[in-house]
RNA sequence: GGACUGUUAGCUCAGUUGGUUUAGAGCACUACUUUGACAGAGUAGGGGUCGUUGGUUCGAAUCCAACACAGUCCA
């Protein structure tokens, strides 16, 4: 039966990931091999599938794939994470647009409203992962908030905290006024901004707290802010303002008086060396308050607005303060100028609003103690960075780590486990129960009136148990399965999240497992578009992947962003490579056709064609050799190359090449064993290829044989090869191969040049020293370029275009050949190049320096790199002047 | 401002410890071909001296330094 003129892929994906969830062909259980576990990074539940979940997830596809087809028992754990601040804004919003209010539901009712939303549309992205064929476990899905999960992250922090890790303190943190919660300093990202450098006048108080014509001007891009004001900084060797040290200022428009101090933390150069200092709204000015004994002035609410503090404003926010303290400063005198002025802001990674430090108490993890085994176990290389660069980075991040801040004024997530009384001690318990019991203990309080704490923890606080957890490691300890999964194989995911997540799994592996969590971690390149933009939702550069997988199919995508994916680097991802990836398997499916058609006709009473060898011996050689290449390439983490190696194994050696090299006469049908070696020849590639373009593969695999049920390609054992180099039969054959190739090219090549039409029937005529070479590729190089005859001799033929082969020449006769000169014209060239080459490699070889220093192979080589040119000279040389 | 990474054909990238030629691939480009698997194709071809400068070496795209440019992370 004829196949169909295209692929219908569509059909296919369905059907075959339908069988292979059917046949649990991605479900694993213990058993005696040896596991290869996978764990995914959990996508937000929210997510919607981007490039970088595509890319990402195609990658973990592949490495699992291959394993489950190298006889490991292949284990990929599919799961999502509540996404705290993500997730929460999208319920409030949901709310909001049904005219609900979060102000005004209880925090259960809240809660109800989120998991019914969460239980609708949360884990879209899961199934939009079966589109792109992803083989995970389906059976071990995980999400973050199950509850033996909840209940180890609960457990986590009681132990974190009973160790003395966790406390809570009044400190700096970043606020996202859009969100009102503390974010941890990975959660904030800086951009640079353009923004105004405003230069203000503060008058210098004079007698009797009155304003005296003095004044001090300080620099700010953030005037509004001048209202939290506690004092004026200058550098204590800074002429200009030393006599006013210990004077005070007025803050213009509501004359609060502040003193003017000296301090070295301020940078004479910038601006005008006087610094107006706002301990409740700076970081660095916090700091300085502290140490000067300055007042605190908290002139911002929780959600961005000018509060009663300012003293003017109050219930503005805080960018429309800003507006109108410009023209009321200029009013009052105090503006002296305004200059343009470029400088990095704080943007809140998740609702991208300008974060405003902020003063205030929350829960803290001290990382000093988890950070050493985890930065050890990196630089040991016990765990193992691709590409390694990135192992100086996680090294400084580790090494001037941070404390962690863990708490989040959110109510979706794991709810922190402390419980206060009205008095305000507290205890940190695992439930309500427990705490009684520690209040009863600690304070001696019998039946105390308990409240838990209103806040969530970081939700990259319950996904750095992932690893483990998945597997139930922590709630159901020393269980089989996490013995047997754990630690995992390989970690793949985006180098942005290397602190967020990667450093802190690494933590939790030795705190709570003793141990490594993986022992590979492979970092994707970002994804950016073709004018070299990241791929983000702000930007709406992102192309619409589901769209483009019913457009072009699953394997046509995977391709896509595959192959344009270095190891390690960015991607400028660009539709044109799906185009590639199309034809791709268009070429596939072409070639199938066409091994179809010989099985079909091998039924019928068509004469057979002469059994052939050689082309099976050659390509049972290549595809030995590039099969070692793609295992190198593939232990290197090298997917990409291993991918453009395999296209060109099928497409020029397989499909180019060798098909065209054993293709039956017409009117003759492929000898019976000819027919089974490219039988087994094409499934190997389709194994081989497998891991990449899952569906095409299994189609194929189905196509080229009858097979039992659950007999997939998918769980394929794929043939390894003996280690070691290639034997010297086979290298010689590949050289042959190389000779062939070369051969038909040349010929094809002088034949165009002489205008014969692919009709035209051509003589040859070859001067060799080794007629043994051609002995077995003879027959095909004539077929190849539709030559009736070659023979050997040692004369050029009468009349014949001559073609030049590394030493040796054949001479081409055919009807009505013309030959314009652009072969001699060729051959010309060659010659200067040749000529120029050899006076480079003698050049080398008279160097006395290098005769002493280079080592003997090196020498050797250059020896035959010589004699090789000065053959090929004079066999150029004898052409171009038409001697024998 | 600090640290790191990169700069190779029109575009996107390989080039693994310096020496298998005077640098490879895909896409794009040019000419020819509608040949019975494939025009989503075939056949052949053109195109770069490896950011700049200097150094190490018998020998540098490859190692070192400075500079230029781009990007990432951190402050």
């Amino acid at each position: 039966m004829e196949l169909s003129k295209t692929f219908s892929f569509q059909e296919a994906e369905r059907k075959w990931y339908d069988h292979w969830v059917a046949f649990g062909h991605f479900h694993s259980t213990p058993d005696e091999r040896v596991p290869y576990t996978v764990v995914i990074p959990p996508p937000n539940v929210t997510g919607i599938l981007h490039m970088g979940h595509c890319l990402n997830n195609t990658i973990q596809d592949i490495l699992v794939r291959r394993a489950r087809m190298l006889g490991y028992n292949a284990c990929w754990v599919p799961g999502t994470d509540h996404a705290s601040i993500a997730t929460e804004a999208k319920v409030v919003q949901m709310l909001r647009e049904k005219g609900i209010a979060k102000s005004s539901l209880s925090r259960d009712a809240f809660l109800g409203h989120a998991w019914q939303w969460k239980d609708t549309y949360g884990g879209i992205i899961l199934s939009q992962l079966r589109r792109l064929g992803c083989s995970l476990d389906w059976e071990r899905t995980t999400f973050t908030m199950d509850p033996d999960y909840y209940r180890s992250v609960i457990q986590v922090f009681n132990d974190l905290y009973a160790k003395g890790s966790i406390y809570r303190g009044k400190r700096m943190i970043h606020w996202d006024p859009k969100a009102k919660t503390a974010l941890s300093d990975e959660e904030v990202i800086f951009r640079e901004v353009q923004s105004t450098l405003y230069h203000l006048r503060y008058a210098i108080e004079g007698a009797a707290g009155t304003p005296s014509d003095r004044y001090i001007t300080i620099a700010t891009v953030r005037p509004e802010t001048i209202l939290g004001d506690t004092a004026i900084a200058v550098h204590p060797d800074d002429d200009r303002y030393s006599d006013l040290v210990g004077h005070y200022a007025l803050v213009p428009l509501i004359g609060r008086r502040i003193p003017i101090i000296a301090d070295e933390y301020v940078a004479m150069d910038f601006g005008t060396g006087a610094l107006k200092v706002t301990p409740a709204h700076d970081m660095n000015d916090y700091q300085l308050g502290m140490k000067h004994g300055l007042d605190v002035v908290d002139i911002l609410e929780a959600d961005g607005t000018m509060s009663e503090a300012a003293g003017i404003y109050a219930g503005l926010d805080r960018f429309e303060a800003r507006k109108q303290i410009i023209p009321a400063l200029e009013a009052a005198g105090s503006l002296e100028k305004a200059e343009d002025y470029t400088h990095q802001i704080g943007f809140s990674e998740r609702t991208d609003v300008v974060v405003e430090p902020r003063l205030s108490l929350q829960w803290w993890l001290k990382m000093n103690d988890l950070a050493k085994p985890a930065l050890q176990a990196v630089l040991d290389d016990q765990i193992r960075f691709h590409p390694a660069k990135y192992k100086n980075l996680y090294r400084h991040w580790m090494e001037n780590i941070r404390d962690w801040c863990i708490s989040r004024q959110l109510w979706w997530g794991h709810r922190i486990p402390a419980w206060y009384d009205a008095e305000g001690r507290f205890v940190v318990a695992m439930d309500e129960a427990d705490a009684v019991r520690k209040f009863r203990e600690t304070f001696g309080v019998e039946a105390p009136m308990l409240l838990q704490d209103e806040d969530c923890l970081d939700t990259w606080f319950s996904s750095w148990l992932w690893p483990f957890e998945v597997f139930h490691g922590l709630s159901k300890p020393g269980n089989t399965e996490v013995s047997y999964y754990y630690p995992t194989h390989t970690l793949v995911t985006a180098p942005e999240i290397i602190f967020f997540w990667v450093a802190r799994m690494i933590m939790a592996g030795f705190e709570y497992k003793g141990t490594i969590p993986f022992r590979d971690v492979y970092f994707t390149g970002i994804v950016r578009d073709r004018q070299g933009r990241k791929m983000s939702k702000q930007l709406g550069n992102s192309p619409d992947l589901l769209a483009m997988i019913d457009q072009i199919g699953a394997d046509a995508v995977r391709f896509g962003i595959l192959i344009s994916s270095p190891a390690g680097n960015d991607l400028l991802w660009d539709p044109a490579t799906n185009e590639q990836g199309r034809h791709f398997t268009h070429k596939i499916w072409n070639a199938l056709k066409l091994v179809r058609i010989w099985m079909d006709n091998s039924d019928q009473e068509a004469s057979l064609a002469p059994r052939t060898d050689w082309p099976h011996r050659w390509f049972r050689a290549r595809l030995d050799e590039a099969a070692a290449e793609i295992n190198r390439l593939m232990g290197q983490y090298r997917l990409s190359e291993a991918l453009k190696s395999l296209y060109s194994l099928i497409w020029d050696d397989f499909c180019s090449w060798y098909l065209e090299w054993v293709k039956p006469l017409p009117g003759h049908c492929l000898h019976e064993e000819d027919l089974e070696a490219t039988t087994s020849y094409f499934e190997e590639l389709m194994q081989l290829l497998h891991p990449f373009l899952p569906f095409i593969t299994e189609e194929a695999w189905h196509l080229l044989r009858e097979r039992k049920p659950g007999d997939d390609i998918c769980v394929s054992r794929l043939r390894t090869l003996e280690k070691g180099s290639l034997s010297e039969a086979t290298s010689l054959l590949l050289a042959h191969g190389i000779q062939l190739k070369e051969a038909i090219t040349a010929i094809r090549d002088a034949r165009n040049k002489a205008k014969l039409k692919s009709k035209d029937i051509i003589v040859l005529t070859c001067l060799t020293d080794d007629h043994e070479a051609y002995a077995d590729i003879l027959q095909i190089l004539c077929r190849q370029v539709n030559a009736s005859s070659l023979q050997f001799s040692d004369m050029p033929a009468e009349g014949s275009i001559p073609v030049v082969l590394g030493k040796d020449r054949i001479f081409l006769q055919a009807e009505g050949a013309m030959d314009d000169g652009s072969q001699a014209e060729e051959m010309r060239k060659e010659l200067a190049y040749l000529k120029g080459f050899l006076e480079s490699v003698e050049k080398k070889l008279s160097n006395e320096r290098f005769l002493q220093h280079a080592k003997p192979e090196v020498v050797d080589i250059e020896r035959k790199k010589r004699a090789d040119a000065i053959d090929k000279i004079r066999t150029l040389e004898q052409s171009l002047t038409g001697r024998g």
